[in-house]
DNA sequence: AACCTATATATCGGCATGCTATACATAGAC
DNA sequence: GTCTATGTATAGCATGCCGATATATAGGTT
């Protein structure tokens, strides 16, 4: 609605393949998972702690990522791992996201509006 | 959730954006943004009509379109084009989303997901 | 005339999702 | 001993999308 919202309501309906995406690169606990996205994007994706750990609470009772608490060493923290089944799903939505961005890409074009494709 | 479910959410929060665009394209009615999003998207992006009409109201509201009825040749129809606001709104949202599908593309592309882009 | 289909707009209720605010707890720095 | 960064969690709220449903018109078929 306002255009300082708008990437927030941009963001609605690909979280789940960004986290995902984060973990198949590489297990971690939330709060790296956080600062990952954070920096992976400069800044620009901000997944708020209220976003993110039901996400993740989510996307385990759906057995795409699995968890396991790390409690001997330091500060307690929840490890999480992504399923075979996770992978699975990664990849059909990251061919998802791709064909739907380049529809997107299209009619942006169409208008004139798509500047330079990096 | 489900893969098959997965465009849909995906859509969120962009079909502004492709209204828009659509519209900035030429004035047209309800129906015919309908059918041109269809075929702009080789069927792929479909919008209800429970979901187009409010959202056409809802960017009406924010003064983006601006409709008028058209009731003396054939079927009523109402007609909606773009303002002057809505272009600038268009423009700083397309801006948002090549930045942020982006940023998708650079996390795929981390886990070795991305294809080619087109 | 009666009927059917495609066109055309509208709204309601339900659902999923994301965010703010809040809470609680630990480790390390000062 | 206090402060800050780290770390996880949830309740309550707001938003947005969609299926179902309703209404109406134009044009074609029988």
């Amino acid at each position: 609605m306002m255009i300082e919202n708008f990437q927030r309501e941009l963001m609605r309906g690909s979280l789940d393949l960004i986290v995902l995406s984060v973990l198949a690169d590489r297990s971690q606990y939330g709060y790296s998972i956080q600062k990952q996205i954070r920096d992976a994007s400069a800044d620009q994706v901000k997944l708020p702690a209220g976003t993110l750990y039901p996400l993740l609470h989510r996307l385990e009772d759906e057995r795409l990522i699995r968890s396991r608490w790390e409690k001997s060493t330091g500060r307690p923290r929840k490890w999480y791992e992504i399923t075979a089944s996770g992978r699975k799903q990664l990849s059909a939505q990251a061919k998802q996201w791709q064909s739907y961005s380049q529809c997107v890409e299209r009619l942006l074009t169409m208008v004139g509006l798509r500047t330079e494709t990096a």
